[in-house]
DNA sequence: CGGACTATGTGTGTTTGCGCACCGATTAAT
DNA sequence: ATTAATCGGTGCGCAAACACACATAGTCCG
């Protein structure tokens, strides 16, 4: 563990400052400063992203919201880095909210400048950047979703998607297992795996599961699954996300 | 909510299947199709990644694994994706274990072709890239961390974060904005705050706190915070993750 | 066929954090 | 200066998930 102590009035930028003279120097004419006030909104989710912030001593905190006043950070964001990296994956939304929690300064770019950065890449650039982005959206959105949402629609969502991606309609899965994925103890799972046996939406016996009623699952699991399975299936198509 | 059944014996992966036919075709001499076997380990922590993987019909899980046999999913990957984005953020390691959850099949390249991909691009762009990966790393041990740990230590972290990026020992916070940040109540926060202030680890009053003693949140704080803070300090720098 | 192993089902008490309700104290606004 | 809003502190009952302990039933393998 680092035992350094934090930086004093750091001045600028840090990512940005690790650039070579002549890229910073590329750059800088794109580059404005901005004061960054105390719950400033940088971007809610579903918003076009118009700009990009490189906080300098201003810190930017990515939340979840979820619909009742319930928030989760899922980033932050201070001189390290930089809001908006969706727009570098040549996303121009973002499922997060971005909120300044520190004041301060910032230098920001237009969207549309960094999106250059990104022109005269192959496709397969492009489409690996896509899908980062959808993965960096199903990492923030799941990570709410175990904070807030019941086992029951947890291990319902995760089903969906295992069977989204496994092609078949029973497979192999024992409950530890699922424990293991969705951070809970086996108990848990057993008590939730046994409701939705009885409930005929699924069936399982020893390590072997079965999907017997898709539209069932889709009706007890969180939202999470609709929202992230429409951004996975976004960054495959080249103008699902067009600007 | 996509109400769409999941695909019937999906055939290949589809990440893949969106690229034009050219470029298809210029990977395809890299591919491999090889087997995948249930539980089997394709990463672990801190490892250099060889291959990355694009599955066909199989699934690869990306736990936050904890020290006591707990462990949580923070990516499920299957036909839309790949494993080992890290590589192609210009890194050759991952925080995170990826195993095989659903056996099948996969097509995969090495990590050395991969990383040709980013061959001639812009320090800037490469320097996103990594900052990508860092704040992935930073998204996925926070999840784990939000699931695992308690209060004390997620709040002394995320006060050690803040006071990386602030740059002061002393700025404006309420216990309520804390709470927002943390996904629990204020009276939770008022608790564990109490406790710190007691401690003499910090003071706060009226939305103003002050930093008193960092390496005695250093000491309370979860492993997280050196791990996410190391990664963040690898990716500023050139040479940090040097293949 | 019989024993070992694995997967599942269940119970009891405990902890953590939630929901709500309320209070006092300080700051900000008119 | 008085009022209103904000911030912090606290108590109580409840629900979810924990840790541990154990019971039962398929499955595998010699």
């Amino acid at each position: 563990m680092p035992k350094s102590p934090a930086l004093r009035a750091p001045p600028a930028n840090r990512l940005l400052a690790a650039l070579p003279p002549k890229e910073y120097q590329r750059l800088l004419p794109e580059l404005e400063t901005v004061p960054m006030t105390f719950a400033q909104v940088i971007h809610s989710p579903g918003d076009t992203i118009r700009y990009v912030y490189f906080p300098n001593d201003s810190i930017v905190s990515l939340l979840a919201a979820e619909d009742h006043h319930a928030s989760l950070e899922v980033g932050m964001i201070g001189n390290e880095g930089m809001t908006g990296i969706s727009v570098f994956m040549g996303v121009n939304t973002s499922q997060t909210l971005a909120l300044v929690q520190g004041p301060g300064t910032a230098l920001r770019m237009t969207a549309g400048t960094l999106r250059k950065e990104s022109n005269s890449l192959s496709h397969f650039h492009r489409l690996l950047h896509r899908y980062s982005h959808s993965l960096l959206t199903q990492m923030s959105l799941s990570s709410a979703c175990n904070r807030f949402h019941t086992l029951d629609g947890r291990l319902a969502r995760w089903l969906l998607m295992s069977h989204d991606r496994i092609g078949t309609d029973d497979f192999r899965l024992t409950q530890e297992f699922m424990s293991n994925m969705l951070g809970v103890r086996r108990e848990g799972v057993n008590k939730v795996a046994g409701d939705l046996q009885r409930n005929k939406l699924i069936s399982y016996s020893r390590g072997h599961i079965a999907i017997l009623d898709r539209l069932g699952l889709e009706r007890i699991s969180c939202t999470c699954y609709g929202v992230i399975r429409a951004e996975s299936d976004k960054s495959l198509s080249k103008n699902g996300y067009a600007a």
